[in-house]
DNA sequence: CTACAAAAGTGCAACGACTAAACTTTCGAA
DNA sequence: TTCGAAAGTTTAGTCGTTGCACTTTTGTAG
């Protein structure tokens, strides 16, 4: 039940995609604000109604891989290295995505340039904070609610920008993510 | 020219004291969500049109301190007590503005439970990071755009949330800067 | 005191994102 | 084969937000 996806599933996800793909081809052309939700509806030959049913606004067709993310970083703690803190495994997390299967530069210029979609991803990441918190807290053994296990999930998250942001990105993740192994080591 | 302010300019003051106090108190009331833009000029007296050349969106009407948040933050870097560290200082302010003067529990609450307030209060606070980390830098004589600065700021003003949201919010504070101040000191 | 320009405010029409409702089409499973 | 659920459509709206053309207020220079 779980492997054999109905072709109905598929045309969703392929709907889906579509919006996606129509979407994000129109934004890098011309620009997020100059971009109707009804022209890419028409790219993608659905209505704008059908539009909202697959995404639940128009900044979310830009970060429909959301889920994946949230999933991924995840992983990085849970599957980590035995001889890896947290801090490392986060910091070799932020690295990897940002070098190559990651967002390409054009990709990082639009939504840096455009205010909705700079705040919708920095929603979308902090909204991703909760399930790694409650990852560190497992893998540390602290309590659910651990004021220092959502400190270092939030800031582990908070930096992401900002060592996208920085020409060494390399060295700007080695000096954020020592600096905060000095702060919370001992768990 | 700078002490001596005319009528006009307090009639402005005025309208935009009475458009927030209007919206603040509608919100409460009934909720965000349940209050037009509308309403909010109807009960001030004024047209809508007027509302929007005082605040730049409906969000705005309820963070109308904007300007003086950023100042006592900078403030509290640059007038701290000659003893005090930066972290010090910072959670000094966190816990001082999250006591008495600040924000009531009513206003908390309607932030939190609003998502779009919840968003524009996140970037608000963020809006404030450049002005910090310049602060930072130049108390410590580090270069301008120094990475360090950099993220001690956006930590600093991104546990925030996770101070007002804790049940013991000093406890909170003091964790959350203690470790800061172990990964950030010698500078 | 008066005349005038800038600033503040108004009313209206429109645009774009988003939604509710009632309907049709398409699958998949019994 | 049939039948219900899910996907999609159309229509007609609501709501935040802006541009435009216009009136009123207010500070100031003559």
């Amino acid at each position: 039940m779980t492997e054999v996806i109905g072709r109905r599933e598929r045309k969703k996800a392929q709907t889906r995609q579509a919006l996606a793909d129509a979407a994000l081809a129109l934004f890098l052309e011309r620009g997020y604000d100059q971009v109707g939700v009804k022209e890419i509806a028409d790219a993608a030959d659905v209505s704008v109604t059908t539009l909202f049913k697959h995404f639940p606004s128009k900044e979310a067709l830009v970060f429909d891989q959301d889920d994946d993310i949230e999933a991924a970083l995840v992983q990085a703690v849970r599957g980590r290295p035995p001889a890896h803190t947290i801090p490392d495994a986060l910091r070799e997390h932020m690295l990897r995505d940002s070098a190559d299967g990651g967002p390409s530069d054009e990709f990082i210029r639009l939504i840096e340039s455009t205010p909705t979609l700079r705040d919708y991803a920095r929603s979308m990441w902090m909204r991703h904070e909760t399930a790694l918190a409650r990852a560190i807290a497992e893998e540390t053994g602290a309590p659910e609610g651990d004021i220092a296990c959502a400190s270092l999930a939030r800031f582990a998250l908070a930096s992401r920008e900002l060592i996208l942001a920085h020409p060494d990105r390399r060295r700007a993740a080695e000096e954020i993510f020592a600096r905060l192994e000095r702060g919370w080591r001992t768990e």
